[in-house]
DNA sequence: GCCCTTTCCTGGAAGC
DNA sequence: TGCTTCCAGGAAAGGG
């Protein structure tokens, strides 16, 4: 699941392999609803020879700036990968989109379960505004964050994952930091204390920082799992506190890690070290 | 406007 | 062993 830091690692990888300043020379769409906005010719046609010129990330979203005023907003959601393969290596059944590129490379969008998406768009920001802040950048600071949280009724967890609240955040990343911030994902926002958000705030960032340093979180072995865009592992998933841990020892005070549902979403805690007050 | 539920999809695990 | 069923999950749309 490619939450901030896999994003920012695929960005990574994808400048250093060079793709700013190749040109599209075409894209192929093998599955419609991979392409979001217009159909797969409109596309092909409005991508034809047009420049990569910028690549960065917005929350999960890649972002290529590529010619003529147009960007592609690429969101890998559950199971999408991008990397280069020569152009004469034979396509995978799961590559929903490729593009050619002018070096004799392909980038190729891969994505078993379909929910990854890619706009291309004069308008980025009808999207990209909608995003909350940036949790790692500097101008995000914990007066802010207490400011979008306090008014909210809603459980932790759900809020957390909401990316209109904060961006780049998805299951994993809100489980192991309610943890390390000992707050339970039930908790009713508006009922944090001062120091409790203070505490989540810096467990984001840290949890955040950590998955980044180690390249993202790899779970399991398919090829559904995230693998960046040089077709590397993340590391991360060894240094996980609670998520996917059900019933081994919280590293904090040894109790039995929980799994619950929260939100519909599959939530893991530590029931010692996460207390649940109103819930 | 906020919160909650449903929908999209497939591979792999669990159940029989 | 081999078949069927169930589940995970991000974002957006729809309902209350």
């Amino acid at each position: 699941m490619p939450e901030l830091p896999e994003v920012e690692t695929v960005v990574g990888d994808l400048a250093e392999s060079g793709l700013e300043g190749r040109t599209i020379l075409r894209a192929r769409v093998y599955w419609p609803r991979s392409v979001e906005g217009m159909t797969p010719a409109a596309f092909r046609d409005r991508l034809r020879n047009r420049r990569i010129e910028r690549i960065r990330r917005r929350g999960k979203y890649i972002v290529m700036v590529v010619g003529g005023g147009w960007h592609l907003l690429i969101h890998l959601r559950m199971s999408g990968r991008l990397f280069f393969a020569p152009r004469a290596e034979p396509r995978d059944e799961h590559e929903r989109v490729v593009f050619e590129l002018d070096d004799g490379r392909t980038l190729r969008f891969h994505d078993t379960r379909k929910f990854g998406r890619i706009t291309l768009t004069m308008r980025p920001q009808e999207k990209l505004r909608r995003l909350g802040p940036e949790p790692l950048e500097r101008e995000f600071t914990a007066r802010d964050f207490a400011q979008r949280l306090a008014c909210r009724k809603g459980m932790l967890k759900p809020l957390l994952l909401n990316q209109q609240i904060i961006a780049g955040l998805g299951n994993i990343y809100v489980d192991e930091a309610l943890f390390e911030a000992r707050l339970h994902p039930k908790r009713r926002c508006s009922t944090l204390t001062a120091p409790e958000l203070h505490a989540l705030y810096r467990a984001i960032r840290k949890v955040l920082r950590r998955g980044i340093r180690a390249s993202g979180t790899t779970l399991g072995a398919g090829q559904a799992n995230f693998y960046s865009a040089s077709g590397r592992r993340g590391r991360n998933q060894d240094g996980l506190k609670v998520f996917r841990r059900t019933g081994e020892p919280c590293p904090r005070c040894g109790a039995p890690i929980a799994r619950l549902v929260v939100g519909q979403r599959g939530t893991h805690v530590c029931r010692e070290c996460q207390a649940s007050h109103d819930t």
